[in-house]
DNA sequence: CGCGACGTTGATTTGCCTCAACGATTGTGG
DNA sequence: CCACAATCGTTGAGGCAAATCAACGTCGCG
């Protein structure tokens, strides 16, 4: 049984799944059934690395970050997560696998969340989520590699300044720090960076 | 109307799939009536910048490079792909748009391609397939995730170092110039760091 | 209040690039 | 089949982008 408070989250739901193909209600309903949220407190962990990663997560309003750390413990960011977007570890999310990646809560963020037997039980019950989800991935991945290119063929100041472009939603509600290891940089490196532009 | 020659490549295309799920002779057949097969020589362009990417190609046999130019004219490979791997600029394969990308032949190469038309008429006749397929942009973006950390977390020569164990089956069939590239360091200090190595 | 995260600035070091020159190899057109 | 060009790999000298280390001020928070 769903609470009105969920189906007020599942709401924000619908207009993403709505660029892609346009839902009957049913589908809707199945989705609103299959879908729980969850309140992250911030510096809260959603994904801890060695775990399996078994929610697939939509963010409803805040800010997650993906990350991992390498030998010397210094941490990575992978991805920047805030509303109306999607993150999962999909190879430990799909094969089941303890993840190399963290997933933490940068600000207080309600997210919805469905594991993986229930998407296989929405695509059961509505092939048109596999479309969905398969274009999902397909962005994902879109993006992922413009990120690439960009930091092979820029230097670091001109990858900040893209990054400002395209993160220009929250770029303001994000540290230096967190920007820097994103970007991956000095902190130290990106403050001169900021300065040099604003002069 | 199909030939021996035809039938023949698309051999090597069922591997692939029933590594994700079996298949039945009639899903079988319906692939190699979807896939066609075409040779690249070395050095001919499989996909260039500007033009819409419609096909997906699988390589059969020889190897492909992705790559980006940028402002300057450098070039900057976003993937090598030989035997029994995928390639497609999804974007624009999906999107019809226009690509960023240039795709072109390191050796004489042999692929079995399929339109986008084509892989939803598949997709119709065949459920199966839209699994199949989404478990392989999944692990593009897995392995491209994978290059991304990699090569934020440690310096060239260690970058170098799990470029030669990743793709181990073809580093001593790629010139020292394009594995620069694609590791993002000019020629001559990659040529430095073999020299190093091997002393 | 006091501690820890954050941002800034300076001095120094270093990883990697650029430019240039040079052999070795490949490939190609006459 | 040879000659010449193009591509490839190597080596040296010099320069720059960015890291590192250290010190310090500010702010938010328990």
């Amino acid at each position: 049984m769903k609470t009105d408070t969920n189906q007020l989250y599942t709401e924000s739901l619908y207009p993403y799944f709505e660029s892609v193909l346009a839902l009957t209600d049913e589908e809707k309903q199945s989705a609103a059934e299959l879908f729980n949220p969850r309140l992250y407190k911030k510096k809260q962990y959603v994904l801890q690395e060695g775990a399996i990663c078994i929610q697939f997560n939509f963010v409803v309003s805040g800010c997650l970050r993906m990350y991992k750390l390498d030998e010397k413990g210094n941490i990575h960011i992978t991805q920047f997560i805030a509303e109306n977007r999607w993150l999962t570890d999909f190879e430990s999310y799909h094969g089941k696998k303890p993840s190399e990646f963290n997933i933490d809560a940068l600000e207080d963020t309600i997210v919805l969340q469905i594991t993986n037997d229930n998407l296989q039980l929405l695509y059961k019950r509505h092939p048109k989520f596999k479309q969905i989800f398969m274009s999902l991935i397909e962005s994902c991945y879109v993006s992922l590699q413009k990120r690439l290119v960009q930091n092979m063929s820029s230097n670091a100041e001109q990858n900040y300044l893209s990054f400002l472009q395209a993160y220009s939603h929250i770029a303001d509600r994000l540290p230096q720090t967190q920007i820097a290891s994103f970007l991956g940089i000095s902190p130290e490196f990106l403050s001169r960076l900021k300065n040099k532009n604003s002069e």
